[in-house]
DNA sequence: ATGACTCGCAACGCGAGA
């Protein structure tokens, strides 16, 4: 069996990040990430950096906005940008590729802010091409992994204080029932299976010193499919980066899958 | 509280993020 590890990352700017995205790399030696918030165009990913260190990438940017990855250290087979159900959506929020039999997606959901705008309309219909997309991918019983920044918090103890996200997009019954019905397809989201009383945090904001009173969120998850979870032995959030300078406001998010087979990782 | 962040853009403040 080997040991197989899959990371998450919003990297607010991949261009302002990659010192902390080269040192994370080379220290973490995760087998997969999946990034967001690159804020950038593909021919501006630092594309040589990042194969320097051993990956490959698989990117789908856009200018300024959104924009998100998969690295990874064995390899991307049948790569797919684009979340289906809606041609007119030019938001780069959604890719898939293969990596070792197992089908991973990085995953920026829309924030929803402010909730009474087409905005959280917009979030709202978006988690429903997900849940589509999340379905048809159950069905395929293979190992799938769901990973991103979901802009949503699950439940109350995700948040170090829900009574100030109660008018938050993130925090809205609809946003969380519409997590919960991905949920219900089948999967199974990592960290929360493996720590079900722990609280921790994958983001905190720039403002007000909130990193220095642990006054987070926990909005970055991986959701895996039957066959992944089978495969699950750990789950967590590494808050290292978090407190690095010129950090993003998110930290990595990880889980280990004990891959069957060799255990020579490139075999 | 006379405070309170960070990014890209082509800008010399603004929108967006969460």
């Amino acid at each position: 069996m080997t040991a197989f590890t899959i990371a998450t990352w919003n990297v607010n700017s991949i261009k302002a990040r990659l010192p902390r995205v080269v040192e994370w790399l080379e220290s973490a030696k995760p087998d997969v990430v999946c990034l967001q918030e690159l804020k950038c165009v593909d021919e501006n990913f630092p594309r040589l950096e990042i194969e320097a260190l051993g990956y490959e990438a698989a990117v789908h940017g856009q200018k300024t906005y959104n924009g998100v990855a998969i690295l990874s250290r064995h390899g991307l087979e049948d790569v797919s940008a684009r979340l289906p159900g809606d041609d007119s959506d030019a938001q780069a929020r959604y890719i898939e590729a293969t990596v070792k039999g197992v089908r991973i997606a990085s995953i920026y959901l829309p924030n929803g802010n402010p909730i009474a705008t087409e905005k959280f309309t917009y979030k709202l219909a978006w988690m429903e091409r997900l849940k589509a997309r999340a379905r048809a991918l159950i069905q395929q019983e293979i190992p799938v992994v769901l990973a991103g920044d979901y802009n949503v918090i699950p439940q109350d103890e995700d948040c170090y204080d829900p009574k100030a996200w109660t008018k938050d997009a993130l925090f809205q019954p609809e946003s969380r029932a519409a997590f919960r019905e991905i949920l219900h397809l089948g999967y199974t989201e990592a960290y929360r299976d493996r720590h079900p009383r722990r609280q921790e945090f994958s983001f905190w904001d720039y403002q007000g010193g909130a990193w220095q009173k642990d006054h987070g969120i926990r909005i970055d998850h991986l959701l895996l499919s039957p066959q992944a979870a089978d495969l699950l032995t750990d789950a967590g959030i590494d808050k290292g980066p978090r407190g690095k300078e010129k950090a993003s406001d998110h930290t990595p998010v990880l889980v280990t899958l004990d891959l069957p087979g060799s255990d020579d990782a490139d075999a």
